[in-house]
DNA sequence: GTGACACCTGGTAG
DNA sequence: ACTACCAGGTGTC
């Protein structure tokens, strides 16, 4: 099946896939490969053309953020010579939709590690405790819902390289089910209140919400602040912080909480309601860039 | 409310 | 070969 983009729509599948907020995706020739959920199913692009198959549409256009209207996005956050640079090197961009609860995993995963490792780990996980998929001769896996992660014993969830983050994944598996924790609630939720239910479970600290309400619950205005959102900042906007903040935020380790919403803040107010494509956009120029 | 430190593990620069 | 450091930070004194 294929559709058409129109000119209204931008939209690049490989630098949407190549960004890192998704780590279940793999490219053989020219066909995306992936795992949405309960459906293993492939996908490519060619020019404004996206062919998929063994999916429908309406799940495509969801999943990939299509009905995001890029362009007034664009107009809203591209207001600094830096953002300009970023848009106009990836255009097409887009923030994922995907399922909270494998996004919330992934990321508490993601802490001190670098891509390839993240990739890895959920992958191992996937393997493990996750239902298997034949799609066209290949062996995929569901990612494992909280159930099948909450009756893991930590000497399994270790045996796939998650370390210390094996009692996050399994105390905070074991909390969601227990209360039966209704992610799409935090979708309707303010900002502030579905963060603020996110830092309840172990392992998650601001970072690691924010990029779950960015990237599986809707919030395109919530700002992750991570090592390379910091070192961009540092780079491009030291200008609207006191010299002594960006000095010691320069050469610290880790941020504090304090310093994390001090970070956190500019982001959202300098960028707006969009703040969230924005920090995607700079975190990828950032890394790519350097 | 802040600040220092430990933390699994795999890769890579010195 | 061996050490040091870093990786999409968080929890705990």
């Amino acid at each position: 099946m294929k559709i058409r983009l129109g000119s209204k729509c931008p939209f690049s599948l490989e630098v949407t896939q190549c960004c890192g907020q998704a780590f279940r995706w793999n490219k053989q020739g020219e066909w995306w490969y992936g795992v949405v959920r309960d459906k293993a199913f492939k996908l490519c692009q060619i020019g404004n053309e996206l062919e998929f198959e063994d999916v429908d549409a309406d799940f495509v256009k969801d999943y990939f953020g299509l009905a995001d209207d890029l362009p007034r996005i664009y107009s809203q956050i591209c207001i600094d010579i830096q953002m300009t640079k970023a848009i106009e090197m990836f255009r097409g961009l887009r923030i994922l939709h995907q399922d909270p609860w494998e996004c919330l995993i992934s990321y508490i995963c993601a802490t001190y590690k670098n891509i390839s490792a993240i990739k890895q780990m959920l992958f191992n996980l996937s393997k493990r405790f996750g239902d298997k998929i034949d799609f066209e001769g290949n062996v995929f896996h569901t990612f494992p819902n909280a159930e099948r992660l909450a009756k893991a014993s930590l000497k399994e969830l270790k045996e796939c390289s998650l370390g210390y983050r094996a009692k996050f994944v399994s105390e905070t598996a074991k909390t969601v089910r227990e209360n039966d924790f209704e992610f799409e609630r935090l979708r309707r939720a303010p900002y502030e209140r579905a963060k603020a239910e996110l830092l309840d479970f172990p392992g998650v600290g601001r970072k690691v919400a924010d990029c779950v309400l960015l990237f599986s619950l809707g919030k395109v205005d919530a700002f992750p602040v991570d090592v390379w959102i910091r070192r961009a900042i540092i780079r491009h906007y030291a200008s609207y912080f006191p010299d002594k903040f960006i000095n010691r935020i320069r050469s610290q380790k880790s941020l504090t909480d304090s310093e994390y919403e001090k970070l956190n803040s500019f982001g959202r107010k300098h960028f707006g309601k969009y703040a969230g494509y924005a920090q995607e956009y700079l975190y990828h120029y950032e890394r790519t860039q350097t």
